[in-house]
Formats: C-alpha cells, sequence, structure tokens
DNA sequence: ACACAATAATTGGTATGACCAGTTGACCAT
DNA sequence: ATGGTCAACTGGTCATACCAATTATTGTGT
C-alpha cells in the first residue's frame, strides 16, 4: 500500500547531481567545476558534504582534484569505472537501450567465460553443488526463490572459475540488473525461469564438455532477450 | 632523473589502510569497523577525514554503513568492485600472481570480444585510423612512443566496438596494468613491442574476418606473458 | 520472571568558522 | 627571459557543537 520513504543523505544528493550532470555532458571533459565554498552555495549544504560526494566522484574518476588548482571534469569514456553503467543505464526516464545492449553483451562474454573456466577447472565438489541448486529450481515454487537459487548458482560458478577479476566484474554487472529491475519491472524476462536450461548446461559441465556448456549458456542468456535488442552479432 | 615527491592526502591514508586491512581479512565481513569518533584517536586525524574515507569505502561497496548503527565490513567477494583489482594485485609487496591471472585473463576474453565487434561493427574510417596507427608504430622509435600508439589504437577500437561498457571496463584495466608498470617494471613483456601483430590483427579486420582477427589478438597477447603463467587455458 | 514502554548512551549526519597548504597570476627586479 | 614576491583563490585540515537514527539500558506493570 505505502511505499518505503526515499532517504538519501545530503552528500548522496549532491553527488547524484554532479554526477548526472557530468554523464548527460552538461559538464563536459576539461571543465572547472566550481570551488567547493561556491558549491556549498549553489546546493545549500555545508562543505563536508560537498566534499564528501567530491570524494566519491573521483573515485568513479568522472573528476580530478588537485590542491589548490580546481576541480577538473575527466571524459568518462577514457577514465570512467565501469560502476559508472547503473547510472548511465538510467540517466533519463527510460532505460537507455543502447547501453543496456552493452550491458547484456558484456554479460554475455563474460558469463560464456565462467562457464567455460568453470566447466574446465571446477571440483566434484562444486558440481555437485551446482546439481543441488538446479534440483532445487525444478521444485522451487516462487520467483522470488528461483531468482535466489540462479543468484546462488552463478556464485558457484564464479568460484569454480577461480577468477577474482570476472568475480568483481560480476558483481557490479549484478548491481546493474538490480538497479534495472528495480525502476523497470519486466524490461527483461529472467532467465531463472527456465531452470531446464541451468539443468542442460550442468550436464554439459559434468561431462567436461566447455564448448557445449557455453553454447547452453548462450541458448540460456539469449532467449531470454526482448526482441528488439536481439540484434546482437553471434560468434 | 628525479621522481616526484609522494604527497598523499590524509583521507588517502586513511582510506588506504582500512581497505588493505580488508582486503587482507584482518578485517572479515560482519565485523563492525570502530566508530567515527574512536577511528579519529586510532588515526589521530579529524572527523571529517575518516568521513571521506568512509565514503570511498563505501564506493567500493566494501563496507555499509547505517545512520545510527555503525558501520559493518561487507565481503569484497560478493560485493567489491572490479576497481579494487589494483589495490588486490599489489597487496603484498610482490605482484599477487593468482590476481595477475586473473586480470589477464580478463583482458584477453574482453579483448577478444572488443575485436570481434569492431570487427563486424567498425566504419571504414576506423579502419583507416587502424591503419594509421600501425604504420606509425613501425617507425616509431621510442618505447614511450609505442606505449602511447598502442593506447591509441585500443582506443579506437573500443570506439569501433560501439559498446560502453567495454569502455569502461577497459579504463579499469587500463588503471590496474598502469599500476602494476608503475610497481614493478618488468612483470610482463610488452605487447606494443610487437607492431607486426598488430597489423596482422589489422589485415584481418580489414577482410572483416572476425575469427582470424580474434586468433591473432590471442597470439600477441599470450606470447606477451611469462612462462610462469602461461598455462592459461585457451579456447 | 516476563513483556514492553520510556530513557539514556552510542553512532552517523550536518553545520560553522577558522586556519593551513598548495596554485595561479600579476608585478617587479635581476 | 628568468626568478622572486605578493595577494587572491582553491583545496586540505581542524575543533566543536548539535541533529537524527539506532541500540542498549532501565524501569514499570502484569
Amino acid at each position: 500500500m505505502f511505499q518505503a520513504v526515499n532517504k538519501q543523505a545530503l552528500s548522496e544528493k549532491v553527488f547524484a547531481q554532479i554526477r548526472d550532470q557530468i554523464l548527460l555532458g552538461t559538464l563536459k571533459p576539461g571543465d572547472k567545476l566550481p570551488s567547493e565554498r561556491k558549491l556549498c552555495d549553489m546546493f545549500a549544504v555545508n562543505r563536508g558534504a560537498i566534499r564528501e560526494a567530491i570524494k566519491r566522484l573521483e573515485q568513479l574518476q568522472l573528476i580530478q582534484v588537485q590542491h589548490g588548482g580546481g576541480t577538473t571534469v575527466l571524459d568518462y569514456h577514457c577514465h570512467g569505472s565501469i560502476e559508472l553503467l547503473p547510472s548511465l543505464l538510467l540517466l533519463n526516464e527510460q532505460p537507455n537501450l543502447s547501453v543496456l545492449k552493452s550491458v547484456l553483451e558484456l554479460r554475455l562474454a563474460l558469463g560464456k567465460e565462467v562457464v567455460r573456466l568453470c566447466t574446465l577447472r571446477c571440483s566434484e565438489a562444486t558440481l555437485s553443488k551446482l546439481e543441488e541448486i538446479t534440483v532445487s529450481m525444478l521444485d522451487s515454487q516462487s520467483t522470488i526463490q528461483r531468482e535466489e537459487l540462479s543468484t546462488q548458482f552463478w556464485k558457484t560458478l564464479l568460484i569454480g572459475s577461480e577468477n577474482i577479476a570476472y568475480q568483481l566484474a560480476f558483481n557490479t554487472l549484478q548491481r546493474t540488473f538490480t538497479v534495472l529491475r528495480h525502476s523497470f519491472r519486466s524490461v527483461l524476462s529472467q532467465e531463472w525461469e527456465n531452470p531446464k536450461q541451468y539443468q542442460s548446461m550442468l550436464r554439459a559441465m559434468q561431462s567436461r564438455n566447455s564448448a557445449k556448456a557455453e553454447q547452453e549458456l548462450n541458448h540460456l542468456l539469449v532467449t531470454a532477450l526482448p526482441s528488439s535488442l536481439s540484434n546482437m552479432e553471434s560468434p
């Protein structure tokens, strides 16, 4: 009936505003940000809040701060962190289809590699755990439960792939999709509604057939795409 | 002859210390960070510096802050940003070989996709620009110049791939390698010392042969690996 | 002894105002 | 043209107070 109230720290709001202005291009690379004192006036908050926001922007490589020399906007195409994807995706009211396509492509490419490496490297114990999860998926009742199991499945795959870089990259991707789903309930079909496909992939992994496993994953992810985005070039 | 002097803001030092303690596992997931006031005493700095550091840590998803309820350490395996790779790589005095291997695998996988997509999508103008760059590479004198040209080459590839997610992911990877080279001059052979291989790849792209281009990239990147890391499973 | 509401203590969030420390540019002397 | 001096500006640090949310404690009634 009621919705949770949106509480947000001041530094958070300041951060979001400046970030979006940079991503929208209102603030262009090379531009100087107003001085911290001026920003205090403009946002009507104290300097601490401004500085905290600036630290976050710096962390995302959106700006460069120089002691005594002002703060400069960077080109996020060249320096921006991949953590910007959620913000880029939802810059306007509707999700940006071009960005969405990019994210899906990235997920597909990374996913394939994870499945491949996991197939080649993972222990029997990992395969057993994956087996357990798919079984639970098949007789799961609620969507929310299948979603949780799907997350479990991927987490296990990532551990099996023995690659921390992929693990961290997936964290970012997951945040991106979380934000997306939160704002737009059904932009994407949910791959976790297809437990049988998970099982097919696992079968391939159990026989250590990485090519087949990749192919099954491709099927799992691509069939979940809306037609407007399905014009991706497959290998 | 001379080196730039290492100047670092206080909040920066605080940030680095806490970050490393989390990555090292001294601070475990679920642990409570000391309160901001206590941290002030421990680090002997002002509360503003502490708070700025905390904002950065939060941005990296290393901690979770709750108004009035303290600050909790998160499991970076599950939540951490991919921006942690540079720190993970150089946690101890020597680069962590396991992490290094992960990063190289990620670079290879992403690189292949970028080359593939660029081959399929890029304009003739992009191909011309790539041609220019490789020509410059061939008659470049200094290493520093080849490095710059190599960066140019990749930047152009990324634009040609028309995928913002890959672009941002590469920014992170580039930072990782920059940090690595900065600390350890010659852990890796430098792929930009092999201009001919760049040209072979470009030839494949010009004939829109994405499979061949991928293969040439594989050769370019894999031959640059030290033998201790070359036991990667190739597809 | 237990449940529960009121209260106190703790923790993060915001606000001022001051001063320190680099950067920049104008001006000047060499 | 080079380097020094100075003032104005910008980011960095500090101390202190108070607001706001959470958590622990206390006290009350049953």
